[in-house]
DNA sequence: CTCCAGAGACGTACACCGTACGTACGCAAC
DNA sequence: GTTGCGTACGTACGGTGTACGTCTCTGGAG
């Protein structure tokens, strides 16, 4: 077979597989060619380097991003609805988020999703100013929640090691860790994350009346 | 001179040090010990591998963390002194946060502030589940904030690549974005901080309310 | 058709990384 | 004295990103 062609599209998709398969530790230059059946410097003629590599991954991933707005919703709907695109996205890939939420991007892809929430609160009757720091407090908590939600460690899994834990702690010096370790360990990560959106919004809502 | 006797602290402690001056990139067992002015593999002989002594790191800033509790003042006026300092230990050491950020400690510094924060909350009226539910919002939030105040990039300094951005945004893909670039680009990174900070506690006063 | 320039694939090589393993030294216990 | 152990250290191996030179193929120009 004549094995298409290589392209940056491709070396971008066996990289963003390789991570979400294998871990974004596991990603290397020599791997991916591999993958690919090529020699490793044949990656260079289409990427830079790995850094801008890691960079196309992330605005790929983030470039996936489905919003369905409906102009004529509340605001309040739209902005929840955005927030839910980003974490489904960064949940399809999970092992992936972590690159992405680690480089900030000056791309479209990167852009895009700014531009339509400050059109959103724009819209909603915020100031410029007030746009500006509202979106910045819900990049902040989605990001923060993401990375918890993620793992952020090399196995993604949700591993249950509260057995193991509840015994670890010392309930003299943590009385509220001991006592409320199930709830600690358990975690429905789409309420909570509902939760605290609700939250923000209710309060940003509040704010706009003021 | 004698050289005082490798150990594990002094190890941990020039790995701080050296993160904070090149970079967390520029970590390596070779440079640690160089800086020591030690062979590589003796810091073997206090710490088992690279990722343990990365958690020691992150344990000991966090362990810097001064909380200066007044068990009399309100719930809010707690809540709010402890994101503070969580802030301030971050920003004391802004390139180790990104590797505080990314491993989540099992030990008895990364406990101790979730202690604390569950106390507090319980004691201003919240249930547990609610406790562990709104910390969650909490940290969320901080660890989102600082990750931006950070920058995440290599390079810490808050370069001014305003202009630079300004001309390279197209107002026509991105009104919002251009017209409010010079808000997106000027960040008063405490005030932001604080707004979102009242922003959640009045929220989360008014969830107690209820 | 010939010729040649450019692009893409590839191998080699280098500097650096984490660390497994073996060795050498100093001190405490017997 | 000697035995044993903990620590410092050198060497070596398999991995990494990538600079550089080389080879092959392809698509026009003459």
């Amino acid at each position: 077979m004549p094995a298409e062609p290589l392209s940056r599209a491709r070396i971008v998709a066996t990289a963003i597989d390789l991570i979400e398969r294998e871990g974004a530790d596991a990603v290397s230059m020599r791997a991916i060619a591999a993958e690919l059946g090529v020699g490793v410097m044949s990656l260079y003629n289409h990427v830079p380097n790995k850094e801008a590599l890691l960079d196309a991954v992330a605005e790929t991933v983030l470039s996936q991003i489905e919003f369905t707005d409906d102009p004529d919703a509340e605001w309040t709907d739209r902005v929840r609805m955005q927030a839910l695109a980003f974490r489904q996205i960064a949940h399809h890939y999970p092992r992936c988020t972590m690159v992405v939420v680690s480089r900030q991007l000056r791309s479209t892809a990167g852009l895009l999703p700014v531009e339509r929430a400050l059109a959103t609160l724009r819209g909603a009757g915020f100031g410029g100013d007030e746009a500006v720091r509202a979106l910045r407090v819900f990049i902040a908590y989605i990001v923060g929640s993401l990375l918890r939600e993620v793992g952020v460690t090399p196995t993604f899994a949700p591993v249950h090691r509260s057995d193991v834990r509840v015994s670890e702690v010392d309930p003299l010096l943590f009385p509220q860790v001991g006592e409320l370790a199930p709830a600690l360990h358990e975690c429905d990560h789409e309420a909570e994350f509902a939760f605290g959106l609700e939250l923000l919004i209710q309060a940003m809502a509040l704010q706009l009346k003021r």
